[in-house]
DNA sequence: CGTGAGATTGACTATATTCAACCCTAGTGG
DNA sequence: CCACTAGGGTTGAATATAGTCAATCTCACG
């Protein structure tokens, strides 16, 4: 954010796969040392700048990549402009699949994006022939289509209060920084469009709940991008999921 | 339909995997003689009526199964009774994921179906020996994440009309028999609550689509549960998406 | 200090939901 | 054989929720 925007840079100087924050929870993550140099040997670094479109939907898709660092968005666009984000892509996330030519929707940074990318086609052969990386490929796959559904019932079912309510509270739990109730600042690095255009509303209804929660004293905005959640309890029964995560009878 | 409902079975005589409808498409597809000959002897096949819960949210899972015969829906309720349809499971696809105890949502058969069920321990440590079904169930989770994606867009951002546009659209893709153009008599499978609950509405909605959809020419009923399409091209227009299925620029 | 992108708020409107009455039709039992 | 019933389905009227349009505000940045 605060360093100057740099351009598209095709490349930069890789680091070293054993020394990855990604290396246990990515695509590589079961794999073996020698798996490892495979890898390493195929592997390249692309950056993107926040706001930067990483791959338009239709286009030819050369590389599939892992996300190092940042956070980027998968989204649909209607004809008539409206869109729909159908995914939110962080830290160990994959992007592209084996056996596909073409991407189905647009991937696009939100904040500075590091990729490590490997060419599709060497890719999709060392699919066939490394079991653990299709093994982790369709963890990740069940993992990413877990969160899917959970998101469809939002979107199909949710009112515009719940959705805001169970969006805040996925923010608050990702970053709890270590003890629990404590009150922390949670960096809202999304414009109120971008949320609008996840939970499938208008960013004045977006505006508009975030506006009645602190007025209920849910939650406390310090400035537009940084607020707290003062009342988690409270903040829960707005959700309108079941109490403890979902075992209930 | 017209046999007697029969109990839920536990088991019935399975069929040679050689000479079974769903052997190039299921889980096994990718595999060898050898692998099918294992898979032959862990697998058993259960029965369940139209109607019948095969498994309930937050129940331990047993077991993992591909769909043979029949169709079955998956299903996400919230406390007060909202429900939401999160996935259709026709024959070939697949029921439960290795490394999870619990399923996270209610599976019903919406007619009667039958399943190829493997014991859930046994088949992740054959996940693990055997890459082709690793690989064969990346693929399959990776499609259900493309239709994931497609729905998402639909629950979040498409109208009444446009989802039920969109929904007899489908239908009539999958049902259309051989020649292109013919007006084929569809099978609405479903009750008005079960599309409701499909698409994100409610069911007097649905029914007043149907009636407008009617009322316009662009389709014709013969009885509630059957209907033919009148105007394709009037369809395809009002659902919204791209007029050849998203790669227009 | 001016500019512009993003955010908020208000007034009005449209769309889909809710509540309720009524209508089919298939299946049941007298 | 026919009337009755129950489970879906349709339709109407009133309502609520979120969307649209528009004015105003805030704040970071040049």
């Amino acid at each position: 954010m605060n360093q100057p925007k740099k351009l598209n840079t095709p490349s930069v100087a890789p680091i070293k796969c054993s020394q990855c924050p990604i290396r246990h929870r990515a695509v590589c993550a079961r794999c073996d040392d020698d798996e490892l140099e495979i890898l390493e040997s195929m592997k390249s670094y692309k950056t993107y700048a926040a706001g930067d479109v990483i791959l338009w939907r239709g286009e030819p898709l050369e590389f599939v990549a892992s996300v190092v660092t940042g956070v980027a968005t998968l989204s649909k666009t209607m004809e008539d402009g409206r869109t729909q984000m159908v995914g939110l892509l962080l830290p160990s996330d994959f992007i592209g699949r084996p056996g596909r030519e073409q991407i189905e929707f647009d991937v696009t940074a939100t904040v500075d994006v590091t990729l490590c990318c490997f060419d599709r086609p060497r890719f999709e052969s060392l699919v066939c022939e490394t079991p653990h990386i299709a093994q982790r490929l369709m963890e990740l796959a069940l993992d990413e289509l877990d969160a899917a559904r959970d998101w469809m019932l939002l979107l199909g079912r949710k009112t515009a209060r719940e959705k805001i309510a169970t969006f805040i509270e996925m923010l608050a739990r990702r970053s709890s920084h270590g003890q629990d109730g404590s009150k922390d600042v949670i960096d809202l690095h999304m414009t109120r469009d971008q949320i609008a255009n996840y939970l499938g509303l208008t960013l004045e209804t977006v505006s508009r709940q975030f506006s009645a929660l602190k007025k209920d004293g849910v939650i406390d905005f310090s400035d537009r991008k940084h607020f707290t959640v003062e009342d988690i309890a409270a903040l829960q029964d707005e959700t309108g999921d079941d109490a403890d995560g979902g075992v209930v009878y």
